[in-house]
DNA sequence: CACCGATATATCGATTCGATATATCCAATT
DNA sequence: AATTGGATATATCGAATCGATATATCGGTG
Protein backbone atom coordinates (compact mmCIF):
# COMPACT_ATOMS: atom_id res chain seq x y z
CA UNK A 1 0.00 0.00 0.00
CA UNK A 2 2.38 2.41 -0.84
CA UNK A 3 0.93 4.63 -3.85
CA UNK A 4 -2.36 6.72 -2.72
CA UNK A 5 -4.16 4.76 -5.13
CA UNK A 6 -3.81 1.63 -3.30
CA UNK A 7 -4.78 3.88 -0.12
CA UNK A 8 -7.34 4.64 -1.85
CA UNK A 9 -8.89 1.29 -2.88
CA UNK A 10 -8.08 0.07 0.84
CA UNK A 11 -10.31 3.26 1.95
CA UNK A 12 -13.16 2.60 -0.85
CA UNK A 13 -13.56 -1.14 0.17
CA UNK A 14 -12.99 -0.12 3.80
CA UNK A 15 -15.70 2.06 3.70
CA UNK A 16 -18.01 0.02 1.15
CA UNK A 17 -18.06 -2.80 3.52
CA UNK A 18 -20.05 -1.05 6.24
CA UNK A 19 -22.29 0.30 3.54
CA UNK A 20 -23.41 0.71 -0.32
CA UNK A 21 -22.34 4.46 -1.22
CA UNK A 22 -22.48 6.97 -4.42
CA UNK A 23 -19.08 8.54 -5.53
CA UNK A 24 -19.73 12.53 -3.92
CA UNK A 25 -20.24 10.88 -0.65
CA UNK A 26 -17.79 8.22 -0.49
CA UNK A 27 -15.26 11.63 -1.46
CA UNK A 28 -16.58 13.37 1.40
CA UNK A 29 -16.06 10.18 4.09
CA UNK A 30 -12.62 9.52 3.09
CA UNK A 31 -11.67 13.48 3.55
CA UNK A 32 -12.98 13.25 6.92
CA UNK A 33 -10.14 10.74 7.44
CA UNK A 34 -8.31 12.86 6.32
CA UNK A 35 -9.15 15.43 8.69
CA UNK A 36 -9.74 19.35 7.90
CA UNK A 37 -8.06 21.52 5.11
CA UNK A 38 -6.91 18.00 3.08
CA UNK A 39 -9.49 16.79 0.38
CA UNK A 40 -9.27 13.96 -1.56
CA UNK A 41 -9.93 15.07 -5.53
CA UNK A 42 -13.12 13.69 -7.38
CA UNK A 43 -10.21 13.12 -10.38
CA UNK A 44 -9.04 10.41 -8.04
CA UNK A 45 -12.52 9.33 -7.27
CA UNK A 46 -14.71 8.37 -10.00
CA UNK A 47 -12.01 6.76 -12.26
CA UNK A 48 -11.18 4.78 -9.58
CA UNK A 49 -14.84 3.67 -9.01
CA UNK A 50 -14.51 2.52 -12.97
CA UNK A 51 -11.63 0.51 -12.23
CA UNK A 52 -13.01 -1.47 -9.26
CA UNK A 53 -16.33 -2.12 -11.10
CA UNK A 54 -14.56 -3.62 -14.17
CA UNK A 55 -12.67 -5.21 -11.50
CA UNK A 56 -15.94 -6.90 -10.58
CA UNK A 57 -15.06 -5.52 -6.61
CA UNK A 58 -17.92 -3.49 -6.50
CA UNK A 59 -21.31 -3.26 -8.34
CA UNK A 60 -23.76 -0.84 -9.11
CA UNK A 61 -26.65 -1.01 -6.88
CA UNK A 62 -29.85 -0.23 -7.85
CA UNK A 63 -30.45 3.16 -9.30
CA UNK A 64 -33.49 4.92 -6.98
CA UNK A 65 -35.99 6.79 -9.47
CA UNK A 66 -35.44 10.00 -7.52
CA UNK A 67 -32.39 10.64 -7.97
CA UNK A 68 -30.99 9.85 -11.60
CA UNK A 69 -27.94 11.32 -11.71
CA UNK A 70 -26.59 9.27 -8.41
CA UNK A 71 -24.69 5.90 -8.84
CA UNK A 72 -24.68 4.17 -5.75
CA UNK A 73 -22.38 1.33 -5.56
CA UNK A 74 -22.09 -1.46 -3.29
CA UNK A 75 -19.41 -4.15 -2.14
CA UNK A 76 -19.07 -7.66 -3.92
CA UNK A 77 -17.89 -10.90 -2.36
CA UNK A 78 -14.87 -10.49 -4.33
CA UNK A 79 -14.13 -6.85 -2.71
CA UNK A 80 -14.61 -8.27 0.63
CA UNK A 81 -11.71 -10.65 -0.04
CA UNK A 82 -9.64 -8.12 -1.31
CA UNK A 83 -10.07 -5.62 1.63
CA UNK A 84 -9.57 -8.36 4.08
CA UNK A 85 -6.36 -9.49 1.74
CA UNK A 86 -5.40 -6.31 2.08
CA UNK A 87 -5.64 -5.44 5.48
CA UNK A 88 -3.95 -8.97 6.48
CA UNK A 89 -0.86 -7.96 3.85
CA UNK A 90 0.90 -4.99 5.81
CA UNK A 91 4.21 -3.33 4.04
CA UNK A 92 6.66 -0.55 5.46
CA UNK A 93 4.42 1.80 3.36
CA UNK A 94 1.48 1.47 6.10
CA UNK A 95 4.00 3.20 8.57
CA UNK A 96 3.89 6.28 6.26
CA UNK A 97 1.71 9.10 7.50
CA UNK A 98 -1.05 8.89 4.97
CA UNK A 99 -1.01 4.93 5.02
CA UNK A 100 -1.39 4.53 8.65
CA UNK A 101 -4.16 7.05 8.84
CA UNK A 102 -6.95 5.26 6.48
CA UNK A 103 -5.59 2.25 8.26
CA UNK A 104 -6.26 3.18 11.89
CA UNK A 105 -9.95 4.29 10.73
CA UNK A 106 -10.67 0.55 9.72
CA UNK A 107 -9.53 -0.70 12.71
CA UNK A 108 -12.81 -1.89 13.56
CA UNK A 109 -12.50 -4.50 10.46
CA UNK A 110 -9.25 -6.00 11.38
CA UNK A 111 -8.73 -8.59 13.89
CA UNK A 112 -6.67 -7.90 17.07
CA UNK A 113 -3.28 -9.13 16.02
CA UNK A 114 -3.57 -6.78 12.94
CA UNK A 115 -3.99 -4.03 14.80
CA UNK A 116 -1.40 -4.48 17.53
CA UNK A 117 1.38 -5.32 14.40
CA UNK A 118 0.08 -2.42 12.58
CA UNK A 119 0.15 0.08 15.53
CA UNK A 120 3.99 -1.62 16.57
CA UNK A 121 4.87 -0.38 13.22
CA UNK A 122 3.77 2.49 13.15
CA UNK A 123 5.61 3.16 16.46
CA UNK A 124 8.96 1.44 15.39
CA UNK A 125 8.78 4.79 12.68
CA UNK A 126 8.50 6.93 14.70
CA UNK A 127 10.93 5.91 17.13
CA UNK A 128 13.57 5.86 14.64
CA UNK A 129 11.88 9.43 13.20
CA UNK A 130 12.39 10.94 16.86
CA UNK A 131 15.96 9.68 17.49
CA UNK A 132 17.03 11.50 13.93
CA UNK A 133 15.45 14.54 15.40
CA UNK A 134 16.84 14.10 18.74
CA UNK A 135 20.46 13.52 17.46
CA UNK A 136 19.98 17.13 15.86
CA UNK A 137 18.51 19.00 18.27
CA UNK A 138 21.04 17.86 20.57
CA UNK A 139 24.03 18.31 18.83
CA UNK A 140 26.08 21.59 19.76
CA UNK A 141 25.17 23.33 16.71
CA UNK A 142 27.03 26.07 14.71
CA UNK A 143 25.39 27.61 12.21
CA UNK A 144 22.50 26.15 11.68
CA UNK A 145 19.22 28.61 10.93
CA UNK A 146 17.69 28.75 15.05
CA UNK A 147 14.26 28.76 13.77
CA UNK A 148 14.79 25.68 12.41
CA UNK A 149 16.38 24.13 14.81
CA UNK A 150 13.29 25.21 17.01
CA UNK A 151 10.95 23.69 14.66
CA UNK A 152 12.72 20.23 14.73
CA UNK A 153 12.47 21.07 19.07
CA UNK A 154 8.59 21.17 17.88
CA UNK A 155 8.83 18.39 15.83
CA UNK A 156 10.39 15.77 17.74
CA UNK A 157 7.90 17.21 21.09
CA UNK A 158 5.06 16.05 18.79
CA UNK A 159 6.61 12.26 17.73
CA UNK A 160 7.11 11.96 21.10
CA UNK A 161 3.60 12.69 21.82
CA UNK A 162 2.76 10.39 19.08
CA UNK A 163 4.78 7.58 20.38
CA UNK A 164 2.95 7.86 24.09
CA UNK A 165 -0.04 7.65 22.21
CA UNK A 166 0.63 4.07 20.14
CA UNK A 167 2.05 3.04 23.23
CA UNK A 168 -1.31 3.91 25.22
CA UNK A 169 -3.18 1.94 22.41
CA UNK A 170 -1.12 -1.36 22.38
CA UNK A 171 -0.91 -1.42 25.72
CA UNK A 172 -4.95 -1.66 25.43
CA UNK A 173 -5.42 -3.41 22.70
CA UNK A 174 -3.46 -6.27 24.80
CA UNK A 175 -5.36 -5.95 27.90
CA UNK A 176 -8.69 -5.96 25.83
CA UNK A 177 -7.13 -10.05 24.30
CA UNK A 178 -6.36 -10.57 27.78
CA UNK A 179 -9.78 -10.01 29.25
CA UNK A 180 -11.18 -11.58 26.50
CA UNK A 181 -9.34 -14.83 26.45
CA UNK A 182 -9.92 -15.11 30.37
CA UNK A 183 -13.45 -14.74 30.19
CA UNK B 1 2.87 30.03 -3.02
CA UNK B 2 0.87 27.66 -3.17
CA UNK B 3 2.20 24.85 -5.52
CA UNK B 4 4.98 22.73 -5.01
CA UNK B 5 6.78 24.63 -7.55
CA UNK B 6 6.67 27.76 -6.10
CA UNK B 7 7.36 26.80 -2.40
CA UNK B 8 10.79 25.29 -3.65
CA UNK B 9 11.86 28.42 -5.43
CA UNK B 10 11.24 29.89 -2.40
CA UNK B 11 13.55 27.14 -0.43
CA UNK B 12 16.49 27.47 -3.07
CA UNK B 13 16.19 30.84 -3.42
CA UNK B 14 16.56 31.31 0.57
CA UNK B 15 19.23 28.85 0.74
CA UNK B 16 21.37 30.82 -1.73
CA UNK B 17 20.62 33.60 -0.55
CA UNK B 18 23.13 31.89 2.47
CA UNK B 19 25.40 30.50 0.10
CA UNK B 20 26.03 29.02 -3.02
CA UNK B 21 25.14 25.29 -3.72
CA UNK B 22 24.56 22.45 -6.14
CA UNK B 23 21.80 20.88 -6.93
CA UNK B 24 22.32 17.41 -4.71
CA UNK B 25 23.48 19.61 -1.62
CA UNK B 26 20.54 21.55 -2.18
CA UNK B 27 18.21 18.65 -2.08
CA UNK B 28 19.68 17.44 0.87
CA UNK B 29 18.87 20.96 2.40
CA UNK B 30 15.63 21.13 1.41
CA UNK B 31 14.95 17.78 2.46
CA UNK B 32 16.81 18.27 6.00
CA UNK B 33 13.79 21.01 6.31
CA UNK B 34 10.99 18.85 5.83
CA UNK B 35 12.35 16.28 8.10
CA UNK B 36 13.27 12.26 7.88
CA UNK B 37 11.45 10.07 5.86
CA UNK B 38 9.88 12.80 2.90
CA UNK B 39 12.30 13.91 0.59
CA UNK B 40 11.99 15.95 -2.39
CA UNK B 41 12.66 14.19 -5.53
CA UNK B 42 15.29 15.00 -8.33
CA UNK B 43 13.08 15.45 -10.67
CA UNK B 44 12.13 18.55 -9.48
CA UNK B 45 15.43 20.30 -8.73
CA UNK B 46 17.19 20.01 -11.42
CA UNK B 47 14.55 21.54 -13.89
CA UNK B 48 13.83 24.11 -11.47
CA UNK B 49 17.82 24.96 -11.48
CA UNK B 50 17.45 25.46 -15.21
CA UNK B 51 14.53 27.92 -14.76
CA UNK B 52 15.98 29.96 -12.40
CA UNK B 53 19.10 29.91 -14.56
CA UNK B 54 16.70 31.21 -17.35
CA UNK B 55 15.26 33.79 -15.33
CA UNK B 56 18.49 35.39 -14.20
CA UNK B 57 17.62 34.89 -10.72
CA UNK B 58 20.76 32.28 -9.94
CA UNK B 59 23.82 32.22 -11.68
CA UNK B 60 26.65 29.32 -12.47
CA UNK B 61 29.91 29.44 -10.45
CA UNK B 62 33.31 29.28 -10.62
CA UNK B 63 33.34 25.31 -11.66
CA UNK B 64 36.89 23.67 -9.34
CA UNK B 65 38.85 21.75 -11.30
CA UNK B 66 38.76 18.98 -9.17
CA UNK B 67 35.01 17.95 -9.40
CA UNK B 68 34.42 17.86 -12.98
CA UNK B 69 30.70 16.92 -12.53
CA UNK B 70 29.17 19.52 -10.29
CA UNK B 71 27.74 22.86 -10.87
CA UNK B 72 27.69 25.45 -8.66
CA UNK B 73 25.03 28.10 -8.64
CA UNK B 74 24.84 31.57 -6.72
CA UNK B 75 21.88 33.98 -6.31
CA UNK B 76 22.06 37.32 -7.97
CA UNK B 77 20.57 40.30 -7.29
CA UNK B 78 17.56 40.09 -9.01
CA UNK B 79 17.40 36.37 -7.59
CA UNK B 80 17.88 38.54 -4.37
CA UNK B 81 14.62 40.82 -4.86
CA UNK B 82 12.85 37.76 -6.03
CA UNK B 83 13.18 36.30 -2.39
CA UNK B 84 12.90 39.41 -0.46
CA UNK B 85 9.55 39.70 -2.68
CA UNK B 86 8.35 36.27 -2.01
CA UNK B 87 8.95 36.68 1.64
CA UNK B 88 6.56 39.47 1.98
CA UNK B 89 4.21 38.50 0.00
CA UNK B 90 2.32 36.29 2.26
CA UNK B 91 -1.08 34.68 0.66
CA UNK B 92 -3.49 31.93 2.61
CA UNK B 93 -1.90 29.35 1.66
CA UNK B 94 1.15 30.08 3.62
CA UNK B 95 -0.63 28.58 6.39
CA UNK B 96 -0.43 24.90 4.62
CA UNK B 97 1.67 22.36 6.99
CA UNK B 98 4.61 22.45 3.98
CA UNK B 99 4.34 26.28 2.90
CA UNK B 100 4.63 27.18 6.74
CA UNK B 101 7.47 24.36 7.25
CA UNK B 102 9.46 26.42 4.55
CA UNK B 103 8.45 29.75 5.75
CA UNK B 104 9.62 28.79 9.07
CA UNK B 105 12.53 27.50 8.02
CA UNK B 106 13.78 30.63 6.96
CA UNK B 107 12.31 33.22 9.48
CA UNK B 108 16.07 34.49 9.66
CA UNK B 109 15.77 36.03 6.79
CA UNK B 110 12.56 37.93 7.20
CA UNK B 111 11.58 40.84 9.12
CA UNK B 112 9.90 40.78 12.47
CA UNK B 113 6.96 42.27 11.54
CA UNK B 114 6.56 39.70 8.81
CA UNK B 115 7.30 36.56 11.43
CA UNK B 116 4.49 37.62 13.35
CA UNK B 117 2.40 37.69 10.82
CA UNK B 118 3.38 34.34 9.52
CA UNK B 119 2.86 32.89 13.12
CA UNK B 120 -0.52 34.80 13.86
CA UNK B 121 -1.83 33.32 10.13
CA UNK B 122 -0.49 29.82 11.11
CA UNK B 123 -2.16 30.47 14.94
CA UNK B 124 -5.63 31.01 13.05
CA UNK B 125 -5.75 28.52 10.95
CA UNK B 126 -5.34 25.95 13.37
CA UNK B 127 -7.68 27.68 15.87
CA UNK B 128 -10.17 26.54 12.98
CA UNK B 129 -9.15 23.13 12.53
CA UNK B 130 -9.12 22.54 16.14
CA UNK B 131 -12.88 23.68 16.62
CA UNK B 132 -13.77 21.52 13.49
CA UNK B 133 -12.01 18.68 15.45
CA UNK B 134 -13.72 19.47 18.97
CA UNK B 135 -17.14 19.46 17.10
CA UNK B 136 -16.37 16.23 15.97
CA UNK B 137 -15.11 14.80 19.17
CA UNK B 138 -17.62 16.18 21.45
CA UNK B 139 -20.59 15.41 19.64
CA UNK B 140 -22.53 12.38 20.93
CA UNK B 141 -21.41 10.08 17.93
CA UNK B 142 -23.81 7.30 16.83
CA UNK B 143 -22.55 5.07 14.80
CA UNK B 144 -19.54 6.57 14.35
CA UNK B 145 -15.87 3.99 14.56
CA UNK B 146 -14.76 4.33 17.66
CA UNK B 147 -10.73 4.56 16.14
CA UNK B 148 -11.48 7.02 13.91
CA UNK B 149 -12.71 9.09 16.67
CA UNK B 150 -9.66 8.69 18.67
CA UNK B 151 -7.53 9.70 15.93
CA UNK B 152 -9.36 12.76 15.80
CA UNK B 153 -9.06 13.17 19.63
CA UNK B 154 -5.28 12.65 19.48
CA UNK B 155 -5.41 14.76 16.20
CA UNK B 156 -7.11 17.70 18.17
CA UNK B 157 -4.31 17.17 20.77
CA UNK B 158 -1.66 17.61 17.89
CA UNK B 159 -3.09 21.13 16.93
CA UNK B 160 -3.52 22.81 20.45
CA UNK B 161 -0.03 21.47 21.30
CA UNK B 162 0.79 23.74 17.89
CA UNK B 163 -1.13 26.57 18.90
CA UNK B 164 0.41 26.79 22.29
CA UNK B 165 3.88 26.64 20.68
CA UNK B 166 2.84 29.58 17.99
CA UNK B 167 1.62 31.45 20.85
CA UNK B 168 4.98 31.42 22.79
CA UNK B 169 6.90 32.41 19.70
CA UNK B 170 4.41 34.68 18.97
CA UNK B 171 4.62 36.68 22.80
CA UNK B 172 8.76 36.15 22.35
CA UNK B 173 8.71 37.61 18.92
CA UNK B 174 6.72 41.21 20.27
CA UNK B 175 8.88 40.92 23.30
CA UNK B 176 11.99 41.24 21.32
CA UNK B 177 10.50 43.68 19.45
CA UNK B 178 9.72 46.04 22.25
CA UNK B 179 13.11 45.24 23.97
CA UNK B 180 15.08 46.50 20.72
CA UNK B 181 12.97 49.65 20.97
CA UNK B 182 13.46 50.79 24.34
CA UNK B 183 16.88 50.28 24.26
C1' DC C 1 -41.73 29.41 -9.42
C1' DA C 2 -37.37 31.52 -9.64
C1' DC C 3 -33.25 31.48 -7.45
C1' DC C 4 -29.14 29.64 -5.13
C1' DG C 5 -26.17 26.80 -2.78
C1' DA C 6 -25.22 21.99 -2.10
C1' DT C 7 -25.15 17.67 -4.51
C1' DA C 8 -23.30 14.73 -8.19
C1' DT C 9 -20.52 13.08 -12.00
C1' DA C 10 -16.92 13.92 -15.15
C1' DT C 11 -12.69 15.38 -17.59
C1' DC C 12 -8.27 17.84 -18.85
C1' DG C 13 -3.97 20.02 -18.63
C1' DA C 14 -0.36 20.77 -15.55
C1' DT C 15 2.21 19.28 -11.69
C1' DT C 16 4.75 16.06 -9.16
C1' DC C 17 6.48 11.50 -7.99
C1' DG C 18 9.18 7.29 -8.18
C1' DA C 19 12.25 4.65 -10.53
C1' DT C 20 16.03 4.40 -13.02
C1' DA C 21 20.25 5.54 -16.02
C1' DT C 22 24.80 7.18 -16.17
C1' DA C 23 29.03 8.73 -14.56
C1' DT C 24 32.29 10.37 -11.14
C1' DC C 25 34.58 10.63 -6.82
C1' DC C 26 36.84 8.59 -2.83
C1' DA C 27 38.11 5.32 0.64
C1' DA C 28 38.98 0.67 1.79
C1' DT C 29 40.66 -3.82 0.42
C1' DT C 30 43.62 -6.87 -1.74
C1' DA D 1 48.46 -0.41 -8.40
C1' DA D 2 44.21 -2.32 -9.41
C1' DT D 3 39.52 -3.25 -7.95
C1' DT D 4 35.44 -2.85 -5.66
C1' DG D 5 31.58 -0.41 -3.61
C1' DG D 6 29.07 3.15 -1.78
C1' DA D 7 28.14 8.03 -1.66
C1' DT D 8 27.99 11.92 -4.82
C1' DA D 9 26.00 14.21 -8.85
C1' DT D 10 23.11 15.21 -12.80
C1' DA D 11 19.42 13.87 -15.63
C1' DT D 12 15.07 12.04 -17.67
C1' DC D 13 10.60 9.48 -18.47
C1' DG D 14 6.28 7.51 -17.77
C1' DA D 15 2.87 7.14 -14.32
C1' DA D 16 0.36 9.08 -10.61
C1' DT D 17 -1.99 12.97 -8.80
C1' DC D 18 -3.78 17.61 -8.35
C1' DG D 19 -6.53 21.66 -9.16
C1' DA D 20 -9.69 23.86 -11.82
C1' DT D 21 -13.53 23.69 -14.20
C1' DA D 22 -17.83 22.09 -16.85
C1' DT D 23 -22.38 20.47 -16.60
C1' DA D 24 -26.57 19.23 -14.59
C1' DT D 25 -29.72 18.15 -10.88
C1' DC D 26 -31.67 18.55 -6.29
C1' DG D 27 -33.96 20.88 -2.38
C1' DG D 28 -35.06 24.61 0.29
C1' DT D 29 -36.27 29.84 0.69
C1' DG D 30 -38.32 34.19 -0.48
Amino acid sequence: MSTRTEVLEFATLGLLTQSPLHGYELRKRISAIYGPFKALSFSMIYPQLRRLLEAGLIEEGARTEARRSRIVYRITKKGEARFAELTENISPDSWDDESFEVRFAFFGEASSNNRVRILEGRHRRLKEKAEILRADVERPNVGIDKYLEEWRRHSLESAEREIAWLEDLIQSERSEKNERKTK
